[in-house]
DNA sequence: AGCGCTGTCGTCAGCGATAACGACAGCGCT
DNA sequence: AGCGCTGTCGTTATCGCTGACGACAGCGCT
C-alpha cells in the first residue's frame, strides 16, 4: 500500500536503518550514501509513518482540544490561537466538541484521547454548572496534562483565562464616569462562571462608587440576541428611567439595541448601552457599541505553550508539573454607544 | 510508562492475545476468563494503544479537516458539522488551518496529513485566486481521498458546496418584487469563486426581470463591515437615487446598514438592504435584515458521510472512486429590511 | 477404544520505525 | 608490522498490538 522504509533501502542498496538515519538527519553517514538514499527517497516518493515512529519513540506528537461552541466567536477564537501556537510547536492537533457544555459525553472522550496517547489537552469548554465535576486527582493521575481554559482558578489545576470581573468593573465604571445613575445589568446564564463573573464585576463597580446595585434593575438572558431583546423589553418596563444598561455580551446587546430603538428612545442620548466580547460587528452596531475586548487568541496561545512547558518537564524530570493560573486583563473599548449626553 | 497487554496478560495469568480479544469483543473465549481478563483490565485502568493497533490494522481512524477562517461564522459552522459526523462514523479528527486562504504551507501540511496516516481529508479553505493550483491527478494520487467544500465542481473532484448564485438570483429577485427598480451590488473579493458566483446571481436576476445591471452601481469590498461601509458611501455618492443594495455577505450588509443610517436614509424605506449568510447576529440588526441561509452544518455532514463512502469503497474494491459534486440549495430569508416602501 | 470435532487458548510473526550495539575498512601512529 | 581509533554502515531487539495458525482438552460418535 504505503511505501515503506524498506522499499527505499532496497532500492537504495542499504539497510532499513541507513535509509532512517537519512530521514532524521542524523549524522554518521557520507555524502555519497546520503544523497544516494536521498534520491530513492523522491523516486519513491516516500513518507515516513509517523504512528509507527510514536510507537518505538514513545511519543505521538499530538495534542488535542475539547470545545464547545466553536460556531460562536469566543470558543472559536480561541481555537485559532490553540492550533497556530500548537503547529508551531510541531504538535497535530485533534478537535473534539461536545454537544451540550454541561453533560456530555466527557469519559467517551477523554478515554479515546489516552487510546490515542495524545501528549496533552486543552479544555476549552466553559465553565456552566457542575460540569467540572468530574476533575479529581485521582482522575487526573491517569490523564496526559490539561490546561483548563476560561475557568476559576483552582490549585493543582493549570488555567489560562480572562478576568472577567475585571472587564465588567472597568464599563460599569465608564458607564458611571459618563454621569449614568441608574445602570441596568443584562446577565449571561448564572450557571456559567464567566456570566456570574461578569455580573459581580457590574455589583462590585456600584459599590465602589457609592451607588445602590439596585436588584430590579438585573435582568437574565442566555447569551442571545432574541433573549437580549427580551430582557431589555422587561428592563424598560420595570424602571423607565433607566439610563444604561451593562448588557453581558455583545449579542445580548444587540438585542438590547433594537429594543431601544423600537421604544424610541435614543442611543446613547437617552440611554446607554454597553456589551462585552468586541466581536467585529459591534463596531458596526447602530451604533457602535462600547465593550471588553478579550485577547482570546493569546489565550489559545498561551494555553499551549504552558501546556508544552508541562510535558516538556514531564518528559525530563517525570515528576509532575503543574503550573500556576494565567490570567490575562481585557481591555475596555469605548465606541459611540456610551458617550456622554 | 503506560499500562499494556501485556501488563494485563500476567495479571490475568493469560495470554496476550487472550486479553486482546477481550478487548476487541472477539468471540472463542469462555465467560469465566473473560471477566478475569475485564477485571484485571479495570484495576490496571488499562486503554488499548490506538497507535500500535493502527500500524497492524492498516487503519488509522482519523480524518483531517483544512480550514481557513474558523473565527468567521461561516467555516466554523462547517467545521461543527465535520466534527459532529466524524465522531458519529468513529472517526478522530485533527484540524489544520492555514494562515491565509490564498498561498500557504500546502506542502507542508500535506505531506503531514500523509504521514499521520489519515484515510480522508476535508479541504475546507475557500477557493480563492489560483489556490486550488496545487491539484492535479498526479498529486492527488499520492494522498488520501479529499472531498472539497466550497468550490466550483470540477470532473475528477468530489465536491459539496452550496449555490451561491441561485441564492443571489433568489434575493434579488425578491427586491425586484418588492419594486425596487435601482438595485445596487456590494460585492466580495472578486478573487473568490463564492463572492464571483453571488454577483453573478445579481447580475442574471436583474437581466431575467428585463432590467440593465448597471456597472456603476457595483462596488467592491472584502467581506467585512468596514469595507462594507466604505461601499455603501460610495455607493450612494455616485448613485443617490438607488433604492436597494445586495451586499454578498451579512457583514458588508452590516457596514451598509450604518451609512445608510448616517446619510439619513431609512431602511427599507428609502434604501432596502439585504445580505448573504444568514448570521445569528443578522436577525438582529437595525432594522432586521433579510438575507440567504446556508445550510453549512449539512455541508459539514454530507461532506464527512461522502468522504466515509469513499475510504470504505477503496477499501472494498481497491479501485478508486470520486462521487459526484453535491449541490445544496440556500434558502431566502425575508425579514424587514426589504420590505415593500 | 479410537475417531474427529468443537471450544479455548497460546505461539509466532510482523505492522514500520528506531536505539543500542557491533562489524569492518581505512587511517595514522609507534 | 601491529596497534587503536574514527567513520560508516548493518544487525538485532523492541515499541504494543493483532492475524494466522497450532495445540490441546473434552465431547459425542461408531
Amino acid at each position: 500500500m504505503h511505501v515503506t522504509l524498506q522499499d527505499v533501502a532496497k532500492l537504495a542498496g542499504v539497510s532499513a536503518k541507513t535509509v532512517s538515519r537519512v530521514v532524521n538527519n542524523q549524522g554518521e553517514l557520507s555524502e555519497a550514501t546520503r544523497q544516494r538514499v536521498q534520491a530513492a527517497i523522491d523516486q519513491l516518493g516516500y513518507r515516513p509513518n509517523i504512528l509507527a515512529r510514536s510507537l518505538v519513540n514513545q511519543r505521538s506528537n499530538t495534542l488535542a482540544v475539547v470545545a464547545w461552541g466553536i460556531d460562536y466567536y469566543g470558543p472559536s477564537r480561541t481555537v485559532v490561537g490553540i492550533e497556530k501556537r500548537s503547529d508551531e510547536l510541531g504538535y497535530s492537533l485533534f478537535l473534539n466538541l461536545m454537544a451540550h457544555p454541561d453533560n456530555g459525553d466527557i469519559d467517551r472522550i477523554l478515554d479515546n484521547l489516552v487510546e490515542r496517547r495524545v501528549e496533552g489537552i486543552i479544555w476549552a469548554v466553559p465553565e456552566v454548572g457542575a460540569n467540572r465535576g468530574w476533575i479529581d486527582s485521582a482522575r487526573l493521575d491517569r490523564l496526559p496534562p490539561i490546561v483548563f481554559l476560561s475557568t476559576q482558578a483552582q490549585p493543582g489545576l493549570t488555567t489560562v483565562s480572562v478576568n472577567n470581573r475585571h472587564g465588567a468593573i472597568e464599563v460599569t465604571q465608564h458607564l458611571i464616569a459618563q454621569g449614568r445613575r441608574r445602570i441596568g445589568l443584562i446577565t449571561g446564564p448564572q450557571a456559567w462562571w464567566e456570566a456570574r463573573e461578569r455580573s459581580a464585576g457590574w455589583q462590585e463597580a456600584l459599590q465602589r462608587a457609592g451607588l445602590n446595585p439596585d436588584p430590579t434593575l438585573v435582568v437574565g438572558a442566555d447569551w442571545s440576541a432574541v433573549s437580549g431583546a427580551l430582557a431589555m423589553r422587561t428592563l424598560l418596563e420595570r424602571a423607565p428611567d433607566i439610563d444604561a444598561v451593562f448588557a453581558c455580551s455583545d449579542q445580548i446587546a444587540l438585542g438590547a439595541l433594537g429594543v431601544a430603538h423600537q421604544s424610541g428612545r435614543r442611543v446613547p442620548q437617552d440611554v446607554a448601552v454597553a456589551g462585552f466580547d468586541d466581536t467585529p460587528e459591534s463596531a458596526f452596531f447602530w451604533p457602535p457599541l462600547t465593550t471588553v475586548h478579550q485577547q482570546l487568541i493569546d489565550v489559545g496561545c498561551i494555553a499551549v505553550q504552558n501546556l508544552h512547558q508541562i510535558i516538556e518537564a514531564k518528559r525530563k524530570s517525570d515528576l509532575e508539573v503543574t503550573l500556576e493560573s494565567t490570567i490575562l486583563m481585557p481591555e475596555l473599548v469605548i465606541r459611540e454607544s456610551s458617550a456622554r449626553h
